[in-house]
DNA sequence: AAATATACATTGACAGGCGAGGTATGTTGT
DNA sequence: ACAACATACCTCGCCTGTCAATGTATATTT
């Protein structure tokens, strides 16, 4: 982990919903899957993780349910929603202006 | 004001590092330029801003001096410091990376 | 006289991130 | 056998940054 979270910070709920968007997955799958998409640059750390799939979910974004594993940990499974799908391309058209307006904002000269 | 300040919180520093790396200058006067370049899509709250020159003179990124106005209201004047202008390249790094996690952690496959 | 613009500042509530702690199962090394 | 580690979940309480609300003061415009 070597970025600043405060960077990053606002973007959580995009990324886990980015994850979800591809596949159906549950906490521990999705924080090693950002881990390995950035080179283990970054990562959601637990309470984080955990705590934006309780505001996602009460926010109707997402559902769970429960796996059937019959061996191992338990694992509860989330999935995205219609609702939580518009959410993500909405999220995503706002990072496009964000990013730009940012640049904007801090570039040197 | 039409971004989602979430997206843009983390870089409230670096924004004002900016415009006092071009020049000296005061609150309101940043908070006009900002609005400006961005044609008034953002723009920081006036809590906000006085919230981070507290922070940024704490931690030694800029020196304040109350401008000789004779006329209309006083303005207190922040100067950036050798050490804000390291900051500021350094913040300027950080968002580069920042930029590309979040491009990869989001994107839409 | 009232409204608006310029210009500063603080307080208290709120939200998100996260360290620390806890629970439980399965595998690997010694 | 036992320790250590990996997998997998969860919550509490602190900290930090944002911001609505509020207040102060000067100058100009209506």
């Amino acid at each position: 982990m070597s970025i600043a979270s405060d960077l990053i910070r606002g973007h959580t709920d995009t990324i886990i919903l980015a994850q979800l968007f591809k596949n159906d997955s549950y906490g521990y799958e999705i924080n090693k899957t950002i881990q390995s998409i950035t080179d283990s640059e970054y990562e959601l750390k637990e309470a984080t993780l955990y705590t934006a799939f309780r505001r996602l979910e009460q926010q109707g974004y997402i559902i769970s349910y429960w796996g059937n594993e019959t061996t191992g940990a338990r694992r509860r499974y989330y999935c995205i929603t219609a609702s939580g799908k518009l959410a993500y391309e909405k999220l995503i058209e706002e990072w496009k202006i964000a990013k730009e307006l940012i640049d904007k904002l801090i570039k040197k000269n």
